[in-house]
DNA sequence: CTTGACTCTCCAGTTGCTGGAACGTGTATA
DNA sequence: TATACACGTTCCAGCAACTGGAGAGTCAAG
């Protein structure tokens, strides 16, 4: 019979966690009715050692609990690991992401020091009329010549009809996938079936200034986003 | 102005968590006084935005909180993140441990099913008088070999005088790679340099009752410890 | 008999929420 | 205009697995 603190120091188990684990999980052999210190047996380490291990594996105590009872079967314990190991895996996929994430934070960190920036504001803008282009693109890899493309052909098509610019041009995102990119023009200019003329409405709006490539567009839409 | 609900669904933050992290972490724009009403502003956007993002790299919002001082300087920004990045790969290797746990269970679980299996029992064991051989084992690998080895020798020596065993062999083992192979002899036996002659102390002890090969042992192993 | 180590119970705090109770506001509709 | 109901407020409790501390009782050695 050990007192709770060599028996701690035994198992190598905080002593408040055994007696936290007094929940039903892992009761002394005997508690004094008088004093109410709690004593261990000898025979009580290989319960305690299998639930350690149990625990060990990132199982909830509740759920070692359930596993310690001897009335699962072999079949019950193995379902309940293949869930814990599929949990784990989600878990490790996630964190691998979170580095990814750290990374790529860390790089544009890096990037930031001696490299022109994106900023997010919100600011209230004026409407504006604008020659546009709107268009569904592919994927995220062919955002930057697809954008190029359209942009090349608005900027043409207002040079052509030998209208001034108002402005850089915006790129309106209507969905993830499917931009417009537009061209503020002084005066108003004939449609045709490819370049759209439009007023782009006013309104408080968050406005993403990125100086740079397309390329580095993911970067500064995560920021935005 | 926008109230928290309005906020929460453009956002896509609960409703709640904007409350809690009004702890000093994302203030509204203005509370009115009378009604207590949170009202947000599009202002607020980005800075909100930039906390997401943050707390979703998996810091604390004690340190988002301070990653949002702009009085920290992209130097201890990077160095917060890298001490991060450090802790993700920490807990990224503690999941694959894990994981490798879990498998080794699993496996241990499958041949359970149909191999004989091990127990750890704790009993008060009796003095015993004992044949041994110990010695060190180089590594876990050789220690099926070795400890076959061992038992064959002082199993032969037994027999070459002529006594009965009194019980199956006990494996002592020192030290982690340092085993000793004994046997319950009957009556005891001239010593030799290599076959030791001595008594086991009976005391309270943790018996592995291990079926099988000595393949097997260190899962077994893992099982008692 | 005192000292110091040990043990007991109970309570509070941790983190980042989530849920609920009890109550006040704001707006659309009957 | 009354009323329903959607939304807002504060406060309180709970989760998991501890950790720390207060205040009091117990035990063994010197």
């Amino acid at each position: 019979m050990l007192k709770i603190g060599e028996f701690s120091r035994l198992v190598g188990v905080p002593v408040k966690t055994l007696r936290y684990d007094d929940i039903g999980l892992f009761k002394p052999d005997r508690v004094d009715p008088h004093t109410g210190y709690r004593f261990y047996a000898f025979e009580q380490l290989p319960r305690l050692n299998h639930l350690l291990a149990l625990k060990d594996l990132g199982l909830s105590l509740n759920q070692v609990a359930l596993l310690l009872e001897e009335t699962l079967s072999a079949d019950q314990l193995r379902g309940m690991l293949l869930l814990k190991q599929v949990e784990l895996e989600d878990l490790a996929r996630d964190i691998r992401e979170r580095i990814a994430r750290v990374e790529a934070r860390l790089n544009l960190i890096e990037m930031e020091d001696n490299m022109p920036h994106y900023e997010v504001v919100i600011k209230t803008v004026e409407p504006v009329l604008v020659a546009s282009k709107r268009e569904a693109i592919p994927d995220y890899e062919t955002i930057g010549p697809v954008m190029d493309r359209l942009y090349n052909e608005v900027v043409n098509y207002v040079v052509e009809n030998k209208r001034q610019f108002a402005g850089t041009g915006m790129t309106v995102w209507h969905d993830n996938l499917d931009a417009e990119a537009t061209v503020p023009i002084e005066k108003p200019v004939p449609e045709n079936d490819r370049v759209k003329i439009r007023t782009l409405p006013g309104d408080q709006m968050a406005c993403l200034v990125h100086h740079g490539s397309f390329d580095l567009m993911p970067r500064a839409y995560e920021a935005a986003s």
